[in-house]
DNA sequence: TGGCAGCTAATGGTCGTACCATTAATTGTA
DNA sequence: TACAATTAATGGTACGACCATTAGCTGCCA
């Protein structure tokens, strides 16, 4: 960068040099710095392997790349091609998730990020946000709780509700950051977390302490939106204590046919 | 490609059947439930193509991909292939760093959102790490301030040491997660809030404070700590407003040969 | 006997061509 | 005018060939 001729080689090395890798980065830094904007559209496959001097094989393994990342969306048939995609929080709740399942991290730790992403959230939420959006944040949470108390509860729903919450929460710390964070989280742990509700004598008491939470931000009580944060995350940390995972699926046969377009 | 068997199509229906994808798929899940595991090495890719009945190149398009997710790395020469790897923290941060830079957040945001994770990370690496890793934090920051107080740094190698003294911390906080946004954000912003080092007149005194803050975190002094971050983030607040944005630097042309193997 | 040079084979990396499948646009026809 | 058939562009796949790299083997030489 700073060095001009050396600069690209020197930075990377590429291991053992690899044009497609070259391809790929010299494409994601087109559009990152904004010489590629999302929507556009790539030349053809065959274009490039002309523009780049090399074979077909080579543009689709940097193709490939790119579209793994989420940066490219590739169309087939006429006006086909390699779109530039906007990234979405998805992408990185993909990885996050991915992560997760090979290297399975102590609940307890997954517990305290998120109390700690919550205060501060909570704290920015109430310093920032409108009356009209603690309003509704209050009506969620009670809408949540209702939903929490019927005999026979739509788990699916409520998690789904319990999300949205977080989410809402997170929005009205006005910090992207957070938001984004949050959201990566939530996504890339809906299988893990929500045991919580799945036991009748926790579900009504985290339901209810979700509500006091909301009713402390309307009301701008800092110190009282921590303490029922806290608590909510007492109540998660003795869930969990109580509950075991359960043994994985059985195994499928590997290496066997693809199922070719016929 | 649905008509066969259902099960594996309902899952995902893989927008337009690409045999690349399916073997990725298989891979990717033989590795997640341990019929793979890392450092055990996959067969050949001519193998593969024969096992899975399909072409080479789809063989190692699916690898591109699972290599880009960290799963896979991919040795050449003999005995070579592609390995199972363990994922690091550093797969899941790179996602995250990509999904930053492709959206320009407001540098006041930044900031906050830094300030408070270093405050959280710097109190769970006080009460976690062990003292040769406190010890060995403040010989680093003590390095840092040494780099700084000569007459004409050395920036480029300043801004890797600092930003290794933040990932050291991240880590001695026993987080995964922690770690994860801490060197997402070392990773996408690297070029954004080194200013500080350029001004000579915060120069020095961010590199002592970096220092104190060290030595506080050395002598499990928490609120001293935490005091001295948060003169961190002033000085960083007070340079930033002085300091205006360059423009970014010149284009370099797109499509231009690929420097090949000779 | 020991060590080093050179050879060998396995394997990923690349190229090129050919063909198929899909899709949007065009053209032709009722 | 509407609908059907054709066309052309494009990604998806297959096959075969050759190069570059690398670990291990072979054998010569000191």
């Amino acid at each position: 960068m700073e060095t001009t001729i050396p600069s690209e080689t020197v930075f990377l090395p590429v291991q053992g040099g690899r044009a497609s890798e070259d391809i790929a980065l010299k494409l994601e830094a087109a559009i990152l710095d904004g010489r590629l904007t999302p929507g556009e559209r790539l030349p053809s496959e065959r274009e490039m392997q002309v523009q780049f001097g090399t074979g077909r094989g080579v543009v689709r393994e940097a193709i490939q790349v790119l579209k793994q990342k989420g940066l490219l969306e590739v169309r087939k048939g006429a006006k086909g091609g390699a779109y530039v995609r906007r990234l979405e929080v998805a992408n990185v709740s993909e990885s996050l998730a991915l992560f997760l399942k090979q290297r399975p991290v102590e609940k307890e730790q997954l517990i305290e990020f998120r109390e700690s992403m919550d205060q501060t959230i909570t704290l920015l939420a109430i310093a920032r946000a409108t009356p009209a959006e603690k309003t509704r944040l209050l009506e969620e949470a009670e809408r949540f709780a209702g939903l929490l108390r019927k005999p026979e509860p739509d788990l699916a729903l409520a998690g789904e509700v319990d999300r949205q919450l977080n989410i809402m929460l997170a929005r009205m710390a006005r910090s992207p950051l957070f938001e984004w964070v949050m959201q990566a989280l939530q996504l890339g742990l809906s299988s893990h977390d929500y045991a919580l509700y799945e036991n009748p004598l926790y579900r009504e008491r985290a339901a209810l302490n979700w509500r006091d939470t909301a009713l402390s931000i309307a009301d701008n009580e800092p110190l009282r939106a921590l303490s029922y944060i806290g608590r909510h995350y007492g109540l998660l940390r003795q869930c969990v204590v109580e509950t075991q995972d359960l043994p994985a699926e059985p195994e499928a046969p590997l290496f066997t046919d693809v199922d070719l377009p016929s």
